[in-house]
DNA sequence: AACTATTTATAAGA
DNA sequence: TTCTTATAAATAGTT
């Protein structure tokens, strides 16, 4: 999307990559939020950054609170 | 998107709710598999259904054997 | 952090 | 139900 098209590969430049996975993930909580609610099933979500657990989302609050102890390890 | 706006809400018709859940859990896995290509994050993400689970998806192996656990119960 | 040109996702339709 | 198409939504590059 945008001003080019997205090349499926790592994004080297530091500052691009943070900027990028701060849109992108965004995104994909909207998305899988919209999911949940025009479907009615449950989701959840786990984004982890290689310091840990950043962001998560879940429609289901026990299932999430499962899911969150995996990164407890 | 597509021919009208999205309304955040149940779809009622069942028919047009098994489109759109197909159609958008593609489009949610595809979107986690690029925010961890290009963001080099690993991401974990699970769509359930009333009859159980659906689909997941993982970038990490050992995260995603983990969370499968979880619909076992 | 806002903006906007474009790409991408997708709601309807065939 | 798989393919098409008009249009909404996401977002890459820019300011």
């Amino acid at each position: 999307m945008g001003r080019g098209r997205v090349t499926l590969k790592r994004i080297e430049n530091n500052i691009n990559r943070q900027v990028t996975f701060s849109k992108r993930k965004s995104g994909l909580l909207k998305k899988a939020q919209e999911l949940s609610v025009l479907c009615d099933v449950d989701v959840a979500l786990i984004v982890f950054s290689t310091k840990g657990k950043l962001s998560e989302y879940a429609t289901d609050a026990s299932c999430l609170s499962q899911v969150s102890l995996l990164n407890l390890d």
